[in-house]
DNA sequence: CGATGTTTTGATCTTTTTCAACCAAAGTGG
DNA sequence: CCACTTTGGTTGAAAAAGATCAAAACATCG
């Protein structure tokens, strides 16, 4: 059972060190493995659903759809993520979520967080720990939409997407693959597909990365990270104030 | 004690019914109450710093610096807010925090936060609650700055600003007074102050708002709204999942 | 009253979108 | 196995949105 599934446990453990009572109880979240084919839906937006979710692999997205018919992604995921936490707050889910790559998923009930709350203080901290480095990176994108150019945020789009494919523990070196077409990068840092095209290519021409099939190389990552000023929020994390754990 | 101060207990006294113990707790975090005058820096990027923070009084913002000078603004704060919670996680803080108008903001250790982890779990269940809400807000941000005009930016602006003074409890009707500037404005949506004052004055001409001194009155609520496509993220919770209070 | 900061408006410039066309790769059905 | 459709990538030209620059009008506050 211990074995790295890549779940959130392994995730965890990076962090802290897991007593035996406290892998049990997160292996009780992943007790139901739900396997999903790239490109399907895994929840519609507005729905009703009162599960929560652990990514074991595989990645998918979060995206709204606003009035005029355009879309935005909010964010990825990849093994070892939680998600759809708003059902801890909202009856419908604000965003869909659909598979970039074929998933396993596991969805377990609401009731285990609140068991999480009152018999795993410490689990339970590092949950609201995950969702705070969250809103941070939520925060960093936020930033780059409003406030850089269309270059910048496909660097910046590059370097945050290998950063999370390493955290969840794939095997990513200077090259690496997205998986997304050019269209969803472009819905996910708010510009034309067609645009995200042309920052590509000035990119390549600059010598910055080189594309080849969908792989991606980093030519020169410490000036794409200078110029995007990336910043890894999974670094230099500080959680001596934890509670002992059960 | 209990009087309405317009702390966080108020705030989560809607939504749950605090324990005695429950409301002693989280008295405790607000008994160092602080005055910050207007346009005071709470707290500078990247200062070490390891306290938490609630918002008894006024209003404050948190932005981040980027590297060719410009401003984002990430968040407006108002009473009964909690902030600098990245302090559970960073050791540094990732934004700037500046008092928009005097306040009163409380200072608490984060010591506290584990302590309200094992003995209140209610309560620290709540905390996860309010940072869910957050960070869904938050997307719908990311959504507007990605995929949404300038008009509509601002409309909705104007309609997010009510709507959290009106959930702190502030007496807000149709008209209410930002209390901003139009650069800070255009800093928290990703527009010059320039073009915010052009859609500012369009709104006016089609009749969608009036301005008057500081004050803006909302004079076709429906139709912004409608534009707009804004959701009030503080309705229509559903807490039935916490755990029992303590 | 002078000094400083904010709002307003016009003119011009840049960035990004839109529209349109074409190409390559990958499926698909016969 | 081959036409055929579909999907995604690439490129150019024109249009639109928003930024930048500059100046003037207003406010506010010592």
């Amino acid at each position: 059972m211990s074995v790295s599934n890549c779940g959130l446990a392994d995730r965890l453990n990076k962090w802290v060190s897991l007593t035996p009572a406290e892998r049990d109880a997160l292996a009780r979240l992943e007790d139901r493995p739900r396997t999903i084919r790239r490109g399907a839906v895994l929840m519609e937006e507005q729905a009703r659903s009162d599960e929560l979710f652990v990514v074991q692999q595989g990645m998918l997205m979060c995206y709204v759809l606003l009035d005029d018919g355009s879309r935005q992604v909010v964010r990825f995921l990849f093994p070892g993520d939680l998600f759809a936490l708003s059902a801890l707050v909202y009856a419908r889910s604000p965003d869909t979520v659909v598979a970039v790559s074929n998933a396993v998923v596991c969805p377990f009930d609401r009731g285990q967080i609140a068991k999480l709350a009152t018999e795993h203080p410490r689990l339970f901290s590092l949950i609201l720990v995950l969702n705070q480095i969250e809103r941070v990176i939520t925060t960093d994108r936020l930033a780059g939409l409003g406030r850089t150019s269309a270059r910048v945020r496909v660097a910046t789009l590059l370097l945050s997407l290998r950063g999370q494919m390493r955290h969840a523990g794939m095997e990513v070196g200077t090259s690496f693959t997205p998986g997304l077409t050019q269209e969803e990068m472009g819905d996910a840092i708010g510009l034309t597909a067609v645009h995200v095209n042309r920052m590509l290519r000035q990119l390549e021409d600059d010598a910055l990365i080189k594309r080849e099939g969908g792989r991606v190389h980093l030519l020169d990552e410490a000036q794409l990270a200078r110029e995007a000023g990336y910043i890894d929020r999974f670094e230099g994390l500080d959680l001596s104030w934890l509670p002992p754990g059960r």
